[in-house]
DNA sequence: CTTTTAACTGAATAATTATTCATTTAATTT
DNA sequence: AAATTAAATGAATAATTATTCAGTTAAAAG
């Protein structure tokens, strides 16, 4: 039997990211899809069941991956400053260096493909962010706000701090980081 | 003869807007709109030569009408400080009272729908506060970074507020409000 | 090297959705 | 109050797009 080239799914992903990236979720058909992966429109339902099927398998891949690079390299050892700094670099990084994948899941956030559960899911993947912040409010380090606008505040700059450098195509060099960085630090801190 | 009900078009637009909110731009059809605004599909037709002009034609007058809320008084006149408030304030009101029309701007932004030209003029309604962070900046109120960066915090963080406002139900008080300003002020303060 | 099996193809079909149009309704004019 | 005219309707049609499937190809097993 001939086996399943089990490349062609990242394929048909960067196929799907890209097209919604410049056509949003409602300008993208099987048939661009395929095409843009260099594959056939059958082979598509192949992979995937249909194309709800294959929203939500990228939307999961998306969230997953994306999480998990959010707290690589964070040590919660660590003092408090050192580890959000590593965790806010890592989320700019991802939103910037992976921008086709903010927006899909931007958009997929509104889109009657993606149920409540998986939102769910998306949202408990920044529990270790959760903590961390309720962390720096015990130590008196952030203000003593409810977490819930602590975290808006970051993820809200970082998401339009990626959204820009993308549009007007800015090299974000160390200097742009730590700049960005301290406005977010001068705001929450205590 | 008969005149056209002028209000029709409102109701048309409101319905697009609860419907691209509950199921993305993806999601409506113009079967959907038409019932939701209490009007046959084919009445559609008269007010709007296809779905691409309503799309354009209700972009268009979300724009111009929130981005004159955003402004209204506010008074170059007064101190930076109280300026920035007021827009500030104006901004975050706006979209959570009609978080609609935001889910729908940002959706269309990554559409087939909307053309560069349109893009382009909703980034030139910000120009006043382009102007006022500027000045602040002379002013040496606050930090002497590029505006792109002081306005993609600002405008970031206020779009998260609105959005958790209204996914997590929440009321806004004054006392939020304001403690979410300070966050934004201590963030740009110089 | 033949057989087997599953991937792969893309045109054909099914399903969905945009758009039209013959007919009806209701405001205005005369 | 009859005539006129444009709005309004919604089923019918056209266009688009999802999905299938009969036929083809290529890898693995024997």
């Amino acid at each position: 039997m001939k086996p399943r080239d089990e490349n062609k799914i990242n394929e048909i992903y960067k196929a799907t990211l890209n097209l919604v990236k410049a056509n949003g979720l409602s300008g993208i058909t099987m048939q661009m899809v395929a095409k843009e992966a260099g594959i056939a429109t059958g082979t598509l339902y192949i992979y995937f069941k249909n194309k709800e099927a294959l929203i939500n398998a990228l939307f999961d891949v998306c969230t997953r991956s994306s999480a998990s690079t959010f707290f690589s390299n964070y040590d919660p050892e660590q003092p408090f400053k050192i580890g959000f700094h590593t965790i806010w670099l890592n989320i700019v990084q991802r939103r910037v260096a992976h921008f086709n994948e903010s927006i899909f899941i931007e958009q997929c956030f509104h889109s009657p493909f993606i149920d409540e559960e998986s939102k769910n899911r998306l949202r408990k993947m920044f529990e270790p962010m959760l903590q961390l912040i309720e962390r720096g409010k015990t130590e008196r380090l952030i203000k003593n706000m409810d977490t819930v606008w602590l975290l808006a505040f970051m993820i809200g700059s970082i998401n339009e701090i990626a959204k820009r450098t993308i549009y007007y195509n800015i090299k974000l060099t160390d200097e742009i980081l730590e700049a960005n960085f301290q406005l977010c630090w001068d705001g929450i801190k205590a």
